[in-house]
DNA sequence: TCTAATCTCATCACGTTCTACGTGATGAGCGCATTAGA
């Protein structure tokens, strides 16, 4: 048996797909654990020796330039050499600072994009989760309700056997004739629709009304159901 | 088939706005990335 917060868990992509999740990679014991070390001693031996260029190296965007490769990006995810050259020259920036912006744009626009996507996906998952709810308590209700009428079907029957003297079938007991409703009608104070649903819902009763359609008895009990 | 160019991915580092976030830049690729041209 799961706790509820076990239940979230598994609902998580993360848990139910690691392989989708690389940030599971990087954990303690894992290649990607040395992958990364590795890759910041490059890094911090890089940036030591050249402190001053440091600042260089990253250069910001005006938003003239940022506003251009965003609207070229809108036209094409991927940009051929020729165009990145012009691009480039356009906005007086490196090819090299041009790939790069697209680079990072598109993997950006990417987890950006699975992002809407997970959202939407719990959106989804939330609503069939209350739709459900809502189903199983429609579910209950219906539940308890036919228990009621199990045990008032199960009374009606008991104390109509008592008042016809006997018998344990429709067909040889005191329901063998249309006027045995009419006395089930007034000994119960049951209305007509009522007391012919406590039948209707007995498939005994229901052989019991073919047999009265067959030798012509089809009286306001028959009428009732057809 | 080889190789240079390019890609994706994970990550870092810096600048900007409130200690997180956006973004330019870097390096690896491990069943050794893929792709296009010589």
């Amino acid at each position: 048996m799961m706790s509820p917060m076990e239940e979230e868990m598994l609902l998580l992509p993360s848990f139910a797909f690691p392989e989708c999740f690389p940030d599971d990679a990087a954990a303690p014991g894992s290649g990607g654990e040395q992958k990364k070390a590795g890759r910041q001693r490059q890094r911090r031996k890089a940036s030591a020796g050249d402190g001053d260029d440091a600042a260089a190296k990253k250069r910001k965007l005006n938003d003239e330039q940022a506003q251009f490769l965003e609207m070229s990006f809108r036209k094409e995810r991927k940009l051929e050499t020729p165009r990145k050259v012009q691009l480039a020259a356009e906005l007086g920036l490196d090819t090299k600072q041009v790939a790069m912006w697209f680079q990072n744009r598109r993997a950006r626009y990417k987890s950006k994009l699975i992002e809407e996507e997970f959202s939407k996906l719990r959106a989804a998952h939330d609503s069939v989760v209350v739709h459900n709810c809502h189903l199983e308590a429609e579910l209950h209700k219906l539940k308890e309700r036919l228990a009621e009428t199990e045990e008032e079907k199960s009374k009606i029957m008991a104390a109509a056997a008592t008042a016809g003297g006997g018998g344990s079938s429709p067909s040889s007991s005191s329901f063998s004739t249309v006027t045995d409703h009419a006395a089930m009608v007034d000994q119960f104070e049951m209305g007509d629709a009522e007391a012919n649903f406590a039948y209707m819902s007995d498939y005994t009763y229901n052989n019991y009304l073919m047999d009265l359609a067959a030798r012509g008895y089809l009286g306001c009990v028959y009428d009732q159901f057809s």
